[in-house]
DNA sequence: CCCTGATTCGC
DNA sequence: GCGAATCAGG
């Protein structure tokens, strides 16, 4: 079987035609299949898919049609939420894969261990959720009224 | 200011 | 043909 496939192979295709006429925004399709929003947006206009395909021309200025999309400004909110609206808060939080600073990626929950200055300082060096820069359990606990001291009364 | 959608350009 | 860059609008 051939193991070298083009980035769009039917199935990709199909599941991008489903969920765009589905309803679902290039953003969700592009974080489903695993490619970039340009690239979904891309495939579709080549497919004629993004405009009814009957103009020979160009027109861009068609930008309103999802009923009620008024973008995502509050990304990190959205997660934030299902965090929260899981019915099992589990913490994942392993002193495992702690880290030093300079170990520290996008990929490294950058929470705090110890003291800053102290000798043992590390990070939790955990896995983030996407757009977070700790992970799942920690963003819950720096989120958290009343985990950390709110200063900030009035 | 941020985000989504679409077109256009480069590889 | 695919993907990123760019443009345009809300």
């Amino acid at each position: 079987m051939p193991t070298t496939q083009p980035t769009w192979t039917t199935e990709r295709v199909e599941l991008l035609k489903s969920r765009f006429e589905a309803g679902l925004s290039c953003r969700e399709i592009a974080a489903y299949i695993g490619v970039s929003r340009n690239a979904v947006i891309g495939k579709l206009s080549r497919l004629n898919l993004t405009t009814n395909g009957d103009q020979g021309r160009p027109a861009r200025k068609r930008v309103g049609k999802p009923p009620g999309a008024k973008a995502t400004p509050r990304l990190q909110y959205e997660m934030l939420v299902a965090l929260y609206e899981e019915p099992r808060p589990e913490a994942p939080i392993d002193d495992e894969h702690r880290c030093s600073l300079l170990e520290l990626s996008e990929e490294r929950c950058r929470w705090p261990i110890s003291t800053p200055g102290a000798e043992d300082f590390c990070f939790c060096g955990n896995m983030p959720a996407e757009g977070l820069p700790y992970c799942p359990g920690h963003s819950r606990l720096a989120y958290r009224p009343g985990s950390r001291q709110r200063v900030a009364r009035g």
